[in-house]
DNA sequence: ATGCCTTATTTCATAAGA
C-alpha cells in the first residue's frame, strides 16, 4: 500500500501535472492541500478516471483539503471544531484512517494569525483525543507549516524572529506526536535533509534552500509497517510545479 | 543542472504564501 501527501498549491492549476503524477506513482491514498478551489470546482470526473474516489473541503480561493483514495473511502470528517476554514479533512480508507490536514501560516509573530495558528493546533489535538484511538490505523498527513528541528530549515538563523521554528509552533505539533503519532522520516530527495518545501523565488530550490515543512504522522501500526518513504523531488522541478514537493510513503500493513 | 515567483480574484492590482 502506497500514501502520499502533497500541498499542490492550487489543484486547478496543477492538474496537467497532478494527473500524470498518480499514474506514475501509483499511490492508493493521497493527502492534498491548498486546493484553492470550492467543492463545486473540485475535479471529482478526472480524479475518478484515475480510480480515485475523493473527499473534498473547500470554499474557493483560499485554502482547501482532500483525501484521495482508490481503496475504498468511507466516513468522511469535514470539520474541526470551532474552526470553519477548510484546513482539515479526515477519511477512512481501507484500513487507514486518513487525515489531510493544511495548519495556518501564523505570517509573523504578533500577528492574530499566529495566534490562530497555535489555537488551530491545539483544537487539532484535542479532537484526535476526542475522536480517535492511537493504537488503531491513522495517519495525519499535509502541510503542518512548522519546521520541528533546526535542521528542518536551509538556515536556522534567517528564521530569528520569524514563524515556523517558534517553540510554541514546536509544542503544538509534539503534542500530536506525545498523543501517540511517530514523524516519519523520508529518505531526502538531495543532500542530507528532507526538504519539502522550496520558495519559488531567488532560485531557491536550485540552491537547495528549502524546509522540511510537510509531514506524515503515524500511528504505532501504521509506523511498524512502512518499508519505505521519501520526498519526491522530481515533483517539484520544472514548469508548473508546486512550490512543495510530495512525501510518498509505503507500507505493508 | 532543476533556473531566479505563483495563485485566484473584488483582474491590469491585490492578498497571501513561508
Amino acid at each position: 500500500m502506497r500514501i502520499a501527501t502533497w500541498n499542490v498549491n492550487s489543484i486547478g492549476a496543477r492538474l496537467p501535472r497532478l494527473l500524470p503524477w498518480l499514474e506514475e506513482v501509483q499511490p492508493d491514498v493521497v493527502a492534498l492541500q491548498e486546493t484553492k478551489c470550492a467543492d463545486s470546482t473540485f475535479p471529482y470526473a478526472d480524479l475518478k478516471a484515475l480510480g480515485y474516489e475523493a473527499a473534498h473541503s473547500g470554499d474557493g480561493r483560499w485554502n482547501g483539503v482532500a483525501v484521495l483514495s482508490r481503496i475504498g473511502l468511507t466516513d468522511p470528517r469535514h470539520e474541526l471544531l470551532g474552526h470553519p476554514e477548510p484546513r482539515l479533512v479526515s477519511a477512512q480508507c481501507g484500513p487507514l484512517h486518513v487525515h489531510s490536514l493544511y495548519v495556518p501560516n501564523g505570517r509573523a509573530l504578533g500577528d492574530p494569525h499566529y495566534d490562530y495558528k497555535l489555537a488551530w493546533l491545539g483544537a487539532l489535538a484535542q479532537q484526535l483525543a476526542d475522536q480517535h484511538d492511537p493504537a488503531q490505523p491513522l495517519v495525519l498527513m499535509g502541510d503542518l507549516n512548522v519546521a520541528l528541528h533546526d535542521e528542518d530549515v536551509w538556515d536556522r538563523s534567517v528564521f530569528n524572529g520569524s514563524t515556523h521554528v517558534t517553540e510554541p509552533e514546536r509544542d503544538g505539533v509534539r503534542r500530536l506526536l506525545d498523543w501517540g503519532l511517530t514523524d516519519v522520516q523520508a529518505r531526502p530527495g538531495k543532500g542530507d535533509r528532507a526538504f519539502t518545501y522550496w520558495d519559488y523565488r531567488a532560485g531557491m530550490m536550485h540552491k537547495n534552500l528549502g524546509m522540511r515543512i510537510d509531514y506524515v504522522l503515524a500511528s504505532a501500526p501504521v509506523a511498524s509497517a512502512i518499508t519505505d518513504a521519501y520526498v519526491d523531488r522530481e515533483a517539484r522541478k520544472g514548469k508548473g510545479a508546486s512550490d512543495h514537493a510530495p512525501i510518498v510513503v509505503d507500507l505493508d500493513l
